[in-house]
Formats: structure tokens, C-alpha cells, sequence
DNA sequence: GTTCTTAAAA
């Protein structure tokens, strides 16, 4: 009698004490009072099994401790107990043993809406949506009523699903049901699902409402504007964050912000960012490794090669990551023996190359024309490091091949490949086909890439232009009145230039521009003058059938020139760089033009086109007048 | 005593 009741005593406060040190993340006291208290014989009651399943969760303790306290709670009868089974359940969809959880569900007689939001977020967090959101419904119509957490539970299902009705109506039930009234996580929650599921309006509008954010919500709500590409915006709302709030954004959220600056060129974030990181307090106690990798894509993908090679070279511990990113940093600046002699590099110091190293340093050897070097590197990926080929890996091949103007062995590889061939495949090949102007090959590319997608307006410019080259005006007429009639358009084509801190945007014969006058001017005496100096029969000309006043004309035009003229003009430029972006590839007539300008002017020029860098120096480009 | 939101570099 007096046994019984000292154990339930000693176990009762064993229990409160656990669970205390539980709640203030004192794992290993809590590990400490738990071995205590089993050396003095005891074993742990029902209410405690809950707790040490957290606690073995907390320290990441495998698998088979937790079965035995699951076999120790069934010999003792213990899974009765509702909350007991909800913790077993839980912990088999923790290891991805679905299956487990569900079964062990089924035994359960009564559920109460605690096991049926275990359930909800159990799938969920396993990447079965479509079950959880199953589930929730089930427990609608069982009669059980969710609570917030449920709620919070089958949203994070609706963002995985993008099902923004589902998402909808849930928002209509819990203000129905008053479950809303300011709660960070139900509300965060919400600003999630309208954001994955597209609709920035409605996400946006709950969090301005809210009372109270925390670092999720700042997290949902910027790396959603960041992945919907809305770089304004997500700046925005990062500054907002950081000055108004005082919170540390954290390394993922850093890293998406470098993502949104690469990807729009846009240095000077970018930088403003790297200041961010450089004096961040985090410095002392994390390697920041996924920092500093993501600056280095960031500058080499935003143009400023030297910077990325630069802090390349003061990271430490280079992990893949690091390597790669360097690795496809040259590739986009069309360096592709640096490409090659970083990866040297790399497998000196015992890294061991994936899949995807192998992607960045074939599109460096293809930019860079490096065709036997990157067979070589092809055959050395799979026999050496036993990696599979996979689709981007043979693109890169028959871009290697047919970017040099091997175009027959390009189909010929294509035809040899084990898989059914991508739309980008045909894709990539008719665009080779267009520069070195093989009709034949160039027609068929575009019906293979056409049968995947018949409204793919890039094939049929691509195609269009093949014609035009080659002198083929009724098929160049033919192929346009098509897209007219399929009511596709041509991207317009836009070049863009940053000049005192502002971004300048220019469209084909711009004249918006108070400078447009003298930026015509300008473009006509600088090309006068190339002509003179018999500078324009470095490129191959003979894009139009057009008179050639009609061509100069119409040339000058074009945006990248007007970009060009606009620096000249304002003396933009930094450090004696000029850059210039262009959502399109650069015409050849361009091209000519700008290494002229880069000659007579002195400067460097560094042109950003949809797939790799340009740098013009001294009369030169280092693609080799191959792109 | 059990159930809840977010996130990353090639």
C-alpha cells in the first residue's frame, strides 16, 4: 500500500519534471533524470510514455528505442490511452511509416480530434496531401470538430496541393466558427496556402491584418514573392522586416534573396546583401556555407565574375556546392578551360563530383567550345563516378556537339539516346541549326519540338529566323502568318541598363527616352564610322532582304544598341565596366557593334543574354562570336 | 499528457 503509493508520487513528479525540462529544450537533463530514475528500478507509467517519445524524438535516438517503449506500452495495456497511441502514431509517420500510423489509427475505437489532426499533419508532412486533406473531410463527416490546429494542418496540405479552393472555404469555416481570431500560426498559415497556391492578392491581405507576425510568417510571405518573381516587391518587404522588426533573417531566407538578385542581374541588392551577411552576428557561430556558395552564384550569375571568383577564393572548407557554383559560373561566362581546370582542382582536394557538376562543367564545355574535353568528361562521369546520364546531361551533349557545328553527329546522338528525347532537346538543336543555317535539319528539329507543343513561340521565331537566313522569304512569311493565326507573339525584346542607381528599360525603336535624339545620333556616327574603319565585316551579315538604309535603320534600333548609347551618353558604366542585360539573344550585327564600340571607346561591356555573358574588351568577346 | 505554420546555395 505504502509501496504503491510512494511509486505513483515518484512517478507523478517524474513526469512534471520531465516535462519541464522538456519545455525548455534541456534535452540532456531531461535524458539524465529519465536514466535516474530507471537506476532506482522504477519504469515509467502512462502519462510518461508521451513525453520520453518527445524526448527520444528531441535527441534523435533511432527507431528501435522507440519500439521498445511501443512493445513496453502494449504488454502494459498503455495504448488505450488516447494520448499514448497519438504519440505512437505520430512517431511512425516521423521515420515515413505511413502505413504503421494508419493502422495503428484504424485500432483506435474513439477518436478525438487531436489523433484525427495527427493524422491530418502526419500525411501532410509526408507529402501526402491529397490523404490529408482525405482525412479532414472524414472527420467532418464523423461529426468531429477541428481546432485551429487542424485547421493550420490540412493548409500546410492545400499549399503542397495548390487547391486554393479547398484553402477558401477552409478560411470561410474557421471565421464561421470564430477559429481565427488572431492566431500567428492559423494565420500564418493562411498568408502560406494563398501564396503557394498563386494568389499573392489574398495573401497579402491577410497579412496586413495581422496583429501579431513571427519569423515564419516573415519567412512565407518573402520567399513567396521571391519564388512568384517579384523582385520589387520581396525587397520591400525584407527591409521591412529587418528595420521595423529587428529580426536576423536566417540562411534559407538570405539565400532566396541572392537567388531573386542573380536571377534578375541585379547587382546592386545583391551587394547590399552581401553587406548584410558580411556583418551579420551570425558570423562567429555557423560556417555560413550556404551564404557564401549562394553570394557566389549571385555575383557570377548577376555578371560580376571577378567578385564571385574572389570570394570563391577565400572560402575555406569548399564543399560540391561551392565547386559547382564556380564551376557553372565560368560555364555562363563562357570560360570553359577555367570551367575544366576548377574541376581539376576539385578532385584534387577529394571532393567527389554529382551528377550536377557534371551538368555545370558539360554547358561550360559547350559554351566554351571544349568539344573533345567534354566527351571525355562524359565518358569519365559514368565510367569513374558511376553517374547516370540523364536528360540535362544528354542536352548538354548534343549542345556540345551542335554548338560547334557538328550538327549530323548532334542527331545522331539524339538518335542513340535511351530515352524519348525533350522538347528542349529538338529545341536547342534547331536553334544551332539556325546559326549554321541547315534548313533541312532545322525543320525537322522544329516538328519534333512542335509535337510536344505546338504553341511554343520560341520554335517558330527560331524556325522563322532559319528561313530568313538562308534566304527563304515565302517559308519566313509562311511560318510567321502561322503564329499570327495560332495568336502567337514574338517576346518583345527589351535590353535594360543601371545608370546612377537607376534601372533604364528599353524596347525596339524606343523613342520615349528624352535622349532618344541624341542616342540615334550617336548610334549613327558610331556606325558610320565602323563601317570606315571596315570594322562591320567582321560579322556575317544578311538578316533581311531590305535595302541597306532600311537595315541601318532598322539596326539601330535594336535594343541593346539603344541601351549602349544611353551609358555612352549619361557616362554610366562602373569602374570602367558597361552592363547591359537583354531578355533575347544578341544579333550579330549587335555583337559586331558592341566589340567595335568596346575598341574605340576603351571600355569593357559585359552583356548579360538569356544563356550566358558576354564580355567585350579591346575589339574582342570571349564567346568567340559562337552563342 | 497528445495535434499546428516557414525555409536554402549547384
Amino acid at each position: 500500500m505504502l509501496a504503491q503509493s510512494i511509486k505513483r508520487n515518484s512517478s507523478y513528479s517524474f513526469n512534471s519534471i520531465l516535462r519541464t525540462l522538456l519545455k525548455s529544450v534541456n534535452l540532456e537533463k531531461a535524458l539524465d533524470h529519465f536514466v535516474q530514475y530507471r537506476e532506482q528500478g522504477l519504469l515509467p507509467d502512462i502519462y510518461a510514455i508521451p513525453s520520453l517519445l518527445k524526448l527520444l524524438h528531441d535527441l534523435h535516438h533511432p527507431l528501435r528505442y522507440r519500439e521498445n517503449i511501443h512493445s513496453f506500452a502494449i504488454k502494459n495495456g498503455y495504448l488505450k490511452d488516447i494520448f499514448v497511441s497519438t504519440g505512437f502514431v505520430e512517431m511512425y509517420f516521423s521515420f515515413g511509416y505511413v502505413a504503421s500510423s494508419r493502422h495503428l489509427f484504424d485500432e483506435i475505437p474513439t477518436k478525438d480530434v487531436v489523433l484525427w489532426t495527427a493524422m491530418v499533419s502526419g500525411f501532410s508532412h509526408n507529402g501526402l496531401g491529397d490523404l490529408a486533406v482525405d482525412f479532414f473531410s472524414q472527420m467532418l463527416r464523423e461529426g468531429v470538430k477541428p481546432n485551429r490546429i487542424t485547421l493550420a494542418s490540412v493548409l500546410a496540405a492545400c499549399s503542397q496541393l495548390k487547391v486554393p479552393n479547398l484553402g477558401r472555404s477552409v478560411h470561410g469555416f474557421s471565421i464561421r466558427n470564430g477559429i481565427f481570431s488572431s492566431d500567428v500560426v492559423l494565420e500564418t498559415a493562411f498568408v502560406d496556402m494563398y501564396a503557394k497556391c498563386g494568389n499573392l492578392t489574398y495573401s497579402t491581405k491577410v497579412f496586413d491584418q495581422m496583429r501579431d507576425r513571427n519569423s515564419v510568417t516573415w519567412n512565407a510571405m518573402i520567399t513567396s514573392h521571391a519564388n512568384n518573381r517579384f523582385p520589387e516587391a520581396t525587397f520591400r518587404l525584407f527591409r521591412e522586416m529587418v528595420c521595423e522588426n529587428l529580426r536576423e533573417p536566417e540562411s534559407p531566407m538570405l539565400a532566396s534573396l541572392l537567388q531573386v538578385c542573380g536571377g534578375t542581374s541585379d547587382l546592386r541588392h545583391g551587394r547590399e546583401i552581401h553587406a548584410y551577411v558580411t556583418r551579420s552576428s551570425r558570423n562567429m557561430n555557423s560556417d555560413m556555407m550556404v551564404e557564401k556558395n549562394a553570394l557566389i552564384d549571385m555575383y557570377a550569375k548577376a555578371g560580376d565574375l571577378k567578385s564571385a571568383v574572389s570570394l570563391f577564393e577565400n572560402v575555406k572548407n569548399k564543399n560540391l556546392v561551392t565547386w559547382t557554383t564556380m564551376i557553372s559560373g565560368y560555364g555562363v561566362h563562357g570560360l570553359g578551360a577555367e570551367a575544366v581546370e576548377a574541376f581539376n582542382a576539385m578532385k584534387k582536394t577529394g571532393t567527389t563530383p554529382d551528377g550536377i557538376t557534371f551538368i555545370a562543367l558539360l554547358s561550360a564545355c559547350s559554351h566554351g567550345r571544349l568539344v573533345d574535353e567534354g566527351l571525355e568528361l562524359y565518358i569519365s562521369m559514368q565510367r569513374d563516378y558511376k553517374i547516370e546520364p540523364e536528360m540535362k546531361h544528354f542536352a548538354c551533349i548534343v549542345d556540345i556537339y551542335a554548338r560547334s557545328g557538328l550538327l549530323d553527329q548532334a542527331f545522331r546522338f539524339i538518335k542513340k539516346m535511351p530515352v524519348e528525347p525533350s522538347e528542349f532537346i529538338w529545341a536547342s538543336l534547331l536553334s544551332s541549326c539556325r546559326t549554321y543555317k541547315n534548313v533541312d535539319l532545322g525543320e525537322q528539329a522544329a516538328k519534333k519540338a512542335l509535337a510536344f507543343n505546338q504553341y511554343n513561340a520560341g520554335v517558330y521565331v527560331l524556325l522563322s529566323q532559319l528561313y530568313a537566313d538562308s534566304g527563304q522569304w515565302e517559308d519566313f512569311s509562311k511560318v510567321r502568318l502561322l503564329m499570327k493565326d495560332l495568336g502567337l507573339k514574338p517576346t518583345t525584346a527589351q535590353s535594360w541598363v543601371e545608370v546612377e542607381r537607376k534601372m533604364y528599360i528599353f524596347t525596339v525603336r524606343d523613342n520615349l527616352n528624352p535622349y532618344s535624339e541624341k542616342m540615334y545620333k550617336l548610334l549613327e556616327t558610331l556606325i558610320e564610322t565602323m563601317h570606315k574603319e571596315g570594322f562591320a565585316a567582321y560579322g556575317s551579315f544578311g538578316c533581311h532582304d531590305i535595302t541597306k538604309e532600311e537595315k541601318e535603320g532598322n539596326l539601330c534600333g535594336h535594343t541593346e544598341k539603344l541601351a549602349l548609347a544611353f551609358v555612352l551618353i549619361k557616362g554610366g558604366g562602373h569602374q570602367g565596366v558597361i552592363r547591359i542585360g537583354k531578355n533575347l539573344r544578341v544579333c550579330k550585327d549587335c555583337h559586331v557593334f558592341f566589340k567595335f564600340v568596346s575598341k574605340i571607346k576603351d571600355c569593357d561591356i559585359i552583356l548579360k543574354d538569356p544563356n550566358r555573358y558576354h564580355h567585350f574588351k579591346q575589339g574582342n568577346c570571349n564567346c568567340r562570336d559562337l552563342w
